[in-house]
DNA sequence: CGCAATACTTCGTGATATGATGTATTACAC
DNA sequence: GTGTAATACATCATATCACGAAGTATTGCG
């Protein structure tokens, strides 16, 4: 699908996969790969993004011997989810001018 | 609202506002302005995206002694906006996951 | 005359997704 | 015990893209 059309939906879909409960980027990418794909570098990019914004916090714990970065979303971050919700209303409205038969 | 939502709309946005008939740059504005506000780079930009696209075609006329050019979408530019319409279908599905409850 | 509106163009910038590549460990098959 | 896949994270270079700023030129109105 198209790649543009998806890039409003990455913050907020890790943001979601968030949402109920910690977890480390290998993790989120299988949680999330029945909606959508996303490479690692983008994942880690987008994890580093939200952490600059304080949207949720990470800390490093061992398991099984290695280290893994564990994620936490903040209120912050389920404060955007909810603003997306706003912004989808938005979206649909410009999606209803796209498909309406009779727009100008 | 977010720039990067927007993002997969506008090209689509604007082969929608040529529907239902030609137009020209700053008409296409004003015809879209009720769903989203773009600037005029931006939408040059996009036009000659989809111009070099064949989504679009262009020629210049005259009108009350100034130039003007007009767009006119192509077959393929219509086949676009079909796309998007099963694209936001994905869509629908990763919003789906963001804003249910018991996501993951 | 001055200013807003119309109409299009070019340039530079910042944000961003992604592929390629690298490092390191564990687990399992042959 | 060797190779290979999976787990886990990181960095870099690149290409795409939206947008503000600035410019050019014309029309119409007060």
């Amino acid at each position: 699908m198209d790649i543009q059309l998806k890039r409003g939906l990455l913050d907020v879909s890790v943001l979601a996969a968030l949402r109920n409960g910690d977890s480390y980027g290998y993790k989120i990418i299988k949680d999330m790969s029945p909606y959508l794909t996303l490479s690692e570098s983008t994942l880690y990019t987008i994890l580093k993004r939200l952490e600059a914004a304080d949207m949720l916090t990470v800390w490093t714990a061992e398991h099984d011997g290695r280290l893994r970065k564990y994620y936490r979303i903040t209120d912050a971050g389920r404060r955007r989810i909810a603003e997306f919700e706003e912004d989808w209303k938005e979206m649909d409205r410009i999606y209803q001018f796209i498909t309406r038969e009779g727009a100008t």
